[in-house]
DNA sequence: CTTGAACCTCTAGTCACTAGAGATTGTAGA
DNA sequence: TCTACAATCTCTAGTGACTAGAGGTTCAAG
């Protein structure tokens, strides 16, 4: 049995976030001492490490509530589970498209400038207020 | 001279964004009709395209203000604005790579799951579950 | 038995909006 | 000119996923 703050050196996941995850339903409530803190064992140390792993993988808390929930219902299908992991895949790639073409842009726009008056026409403040200056919509 | 709304058609910024616009700082306060409602004119329309490309862009409000700062400072170096192009466009890099280690992530664990039950070994929830089958760090 | 780090709960703040209530204004058609 | 009613106004509160701080209590080492 451990404290909050060895759970939170264990999973590096930050007191105040073990408590919020807690409150929002993703950590089943602690035991409690006498004194009122709260105590873990290894069950509570392995679910808070898969909610930090699924949360850096961009999981919402929502998604991961739902996974949670399968694991307490190993009958259902894995269907389910599956889903959410795609759907995450598919928002992941959205992003990496969209960055990369404001990558584009961006590295285009501070190339352009180099220490000028701003009132001899900047290229980043011109760029920016002239969309049409953009290679591609966005 | 056009109303918010007709702003908010034009630069496809939503009516009470722009209105949160105003009270951040962005967007001057806008002149009034007798009975209290806004009215932008060109400059107006001007200034909501650039924030709006800005946070396209992904630039912080913050970030944005600098830059807005720096457009009525026309005597001030090019320098900052490049600097804070130049940022951004650092976070914007370093979010495309670590999306794409995620990607590369998920990738790997939504393939690996053909809809059995969970109770028999999900790949979905070991993965997250176990940080030792992931590839490398993240 | 004392000290002080760690813990407790609670409220409020963050960012960049978004939603809704309830009241007022602008404008097009009769 | 009157009447609808869409658009506007201000204000407060909610979103997601935490983070910070106040003020009080408990644990564990010396």
């Amino acid at each position: 049995m451990f404290s909050i703050g060895e759970l939170s050196r264990r999973t590096k996941v930050k007191v105040p976030t073990i408590r919020y995850y807690e409150e929002m339903g993703l950590l089943a409530e602690a035991e409690r001492t006498s004194g009122n803190q709260r105590r873990y064992d290894k069950a509570g140390l392995e679910r808070l490490s898969f909610i930090r792993h699924a949360r850096d993988l961009g999981f919402s808390i929502e998604a991961i509530l739902s996974l949670i929930e399968l694991q307490d219902h190993p009958d259902r299908s894995c269907e389910t589970a599956t889903d959410i992991a795609v759907s995450q895949l598919a928002d992941v790639r959205e992003k990496i498209k969209r960055l990369k073409l404001l990558e584009k842009e961006l590295k285009r726009i501070s190339d352009g400038c180099d220490g000028h008056g701003v009132s001899e026409n900047c290229y980043v403040l011109a760029s920016l207020a002239d969309h049409e200056l953009c290679e591609r919509e966005h």
